[in-house]
DNA sequence: CGCCATCTTGAGGTCTATCAATTTCAGTGG
DNA sequence: CCACTGAAATTGATAGACCTCAAGATGGCG
């Protein structure tokens, strides 16, 4: 279990940090706390709000109509900051759920005020990893937006793929396909058919909570976009 | 016409500016250019990727996809600063699209860094905004994702009612049932159908391009949050 | 007055949700 | 080692939401 600063790594992708700038990224994730899965995080009781960087496991950010519906609005990985968009917003804080057992440092808002005073280049670079957030928002909502069953998977496996850094045609998704459908805004039964859909043409095999992309073009053509899209986005 | 400076306006609205910060922002309406409607806005003709502030008019973000589908992204009103979110990326630019007729000043993404350069605490109030934004594609998303018809279009009604600051319960819309369907994740016809069934229900009224409100907590129900959300919620 | 885009309305078809029954599988205790 | 358990996944049947196609109605504008 090493709790390697997993937060620098976003920033490092971006830039040479300084030595400084690095102990002040370090200090946020300084309040390592364990969660077991399917916890709401709330920052340590108090109704203050509160942020969290990412250091294991796989953890969402989502909301709860009146109604009982869920929407799953982000998936996180180790290394993210779960919060950053309620930067100085009256708004009532997001609900964050652990989607595995996750180890996440709660710190208060005030904390990022003081690194962008500290540090105006990192707040620079802030700036770039919410607007990289941003272009991964977009993409959701053209896929939410117009794209059938079968594409909205496709699309969905490929980003994680990226996300997790093309490491192999096959990674681990410890999600339910509960949770697929909540983020994607389908029914779990739906997700279930379109999956099977995309087995049967033999685009990716399944087994447990094990991906394997067979035919990434063929992904992609589902999905809708070309090869060359994939590898401009990164995270 | 005036072209005065809307650009400062969401920056007042957070801090106050010094003389030094707002000639900062000025100079980046300094180069207005008129576009009729349905123009699609790319820098001056150079494919190099360009920024606009907008200064009157309507004006929105939008994808094509390779079937021909159109999703719209964002809808900009005069203030607003189109592609903060491109900064720092290599992705292909964003289209733009005028949907009313617009006055819009372009400028080259390095006079942003520039600006960020000079004014760390700019570079904060940026950060802000971007994350307002991001706010609103998270509302999108879960209005997509998860509302049918009727609940989508309350929800977007409310958000231009709000966006436009409260004025009145009437104001202009001039958008196509078209352009709202492609905003929505809807067909034109279906817009068309899920008005009506507004109209019958006496919550909004519509003669050609002005919408009436006639009653708001009906609609906020229909889009499933409570009037608490709304006032709380501002751009 | 006529033209064109936009909006409306109808009919039929497709996609996805919902409900419910069954299967799978990992974890647990006998 | 095997039966028991509960969550997750699969499968079938039905209903509902939304799309597409197509035909009128409307309304601004030349």
């Amino acid at each position: 279990m090493e709790y390697d600063s997993c937060i620098l790594e976003p920033f490092e992708h971006l830039a040479r940090l300084t030595a400084e700038e690095r102990s002040l990224l370090a200090a946020l994730e300084e309040n390592p706390r364990t969660y077991p899965p399917d916890t709401l995080l709330n920052g340590s009781g108090r109704h203050q709000k509160s942020f969290f960087t990412l250091t294991r496991g796989w953890a969402c950010a989502l909301r709860i109509l009146p109604d009982g519906q869920r929407q799953i609005l982000d998936i996180y990985l180790p290394g993210q900051i779960m919060g950053l968009r309620e930067m100085g917003h009256t708004q009532p804080p997001g609900e964050f759920l652990a989607l595995t057992e996750v180890t996440a440092c709660p710190f208060p808002g005030d904390r990022l005020q003081e690194v962008f005073q500290a540090s105006p280049r990192l707040g620079q670079l802030f700036f770039r990893i919410l607007a990289g957030e941003q272009s991964m928002l977009i993409e959701r909502i053209v896929n939410i937006g117009r794209r059938p069953a079968a594409g909205r998977l496709a699309h969905f496996l490929i980003e994680m793929h990226v996300r997790l850094k093309f490491r192999k045609p096959d990674f681990e998704l410890p999600l339910s396909q509960s949770v697929i459908g909540d983020a994607l805004g389908l029914s779990s039964v739906h997700i279930s058919r379109s999956l099977g859909q995309l087995r049967e043409e033999g685009l990716v095999r399944m087994e447990g909570r094990r991906v394997q992309i067979l035919d990434l073009d063929g992904l992609a053509g589902l999905a809708g976009f070309s090869r060359d899209d994939l590898t401009a986005g990164a995270l």
